[in-house]
Parts: C-alpha cells; sequence; structure tokens
DNA sequence: CGAGTGACCGCAA
DNA sequence: ATTGCGGCCACTC
C-alpha cells in the first residue's frame, strides 16, 4: 500500500473499503494493515478521530459488538442491521459468514 | 520526549 | 467451565 500512509491510514482505508453488509475483526483489520497484533490499535485508531468511518461494522472475533464505546451499543446493532447485518443479543448473526476479506 | 490510553487477543491458573 | 492477567503496537495528551 502507500508507504507514506501511517498505519492509521491503512486501518482506515481498509474500513472504508468494507462493503456494507458485511463486518470486519479488529484483529484481521490489523493484519491486514501489517500488524497482527496491533487489534487494540484499530479501535483505538477508529476511537480518536475517525468516528466518521463506518467503525460499526468492526467487530470482535466473538462477533460481538464493541464494549462500551461511545454511543451506545444498540446504535451500532441498529447501523448493522440498518445495513442487512442481523444481530443477535449485540452479537453479529452468521458472523464467520459475513467476516469481511479483502481477497475475496 | 514520556506516560497513559484503547472499542483486543490469547493463554494460564 | 469461568475468571484473570499479560502483551503486542500505535495514537493522543
Amino acid at each position: 500500500m502507500q508507504p507514506d500512509a501511517s498505519f492509521r491510514d491503512q486501518v482506515e482505508h481498509l474500513i472504508a473499503l468494507v462493503p456494507a453488509g458485511q463486518v470486519t475483526t479488529y484483529g484481521d483489520l490489523a493484519a491486514l494493515a501489517g500488524h497482527p497484533y496491533a487489534a487494540r490499535i484499530v479501535g483505538g485508531i477508529a476511537h480518536y478521530g475517525n468516528e466518521k468511518l463506518p467503525w460499526h461494522r468492526l467487530v470482535n472475533r466473538f462477533g460481538g459488538l464493541a464494549s462500551g464505546y461511545y454511543g451506545g451499543r444498540e446504535v451500532q446493532a441498529a447501523m448493522l442491521e440498518a445495513e442487512a447485518v442481523t444481530c443477535t443479543n449485540f452479537i453479529v448473526d452468521n458472523f464467520q459468514e459475513r467476516r469481511w476479506r479483502p481477497n475475496l
């Protein structure tokens, strides 16, 4: 990708590339950005100055919505459902099947 | 520059 | 089975 782009830019880019109706995990995004252990940073980056990004498509490896993010989990669940992503008990339904992959 | 934070992941007891 | 802890990297203040 862009050598000038910081890790944060890579993450933002990847998040922006996630198609509606699909979700991705922090660990996967971090790995795609080149840092398989930077899962926390992905969440942190989205929280620092990218609340405009479709970060609501980011879920943990359990397929569950982020815990205690700014706004409320129900909001994220509603946004996901608005994109054809059904959630149950704040957990993405069929998460494994909805997990977005760049090679796909 | 240094320290603290973050929406995580994986393993161990 | 559940709970607790540490660790990895980057960003902000």
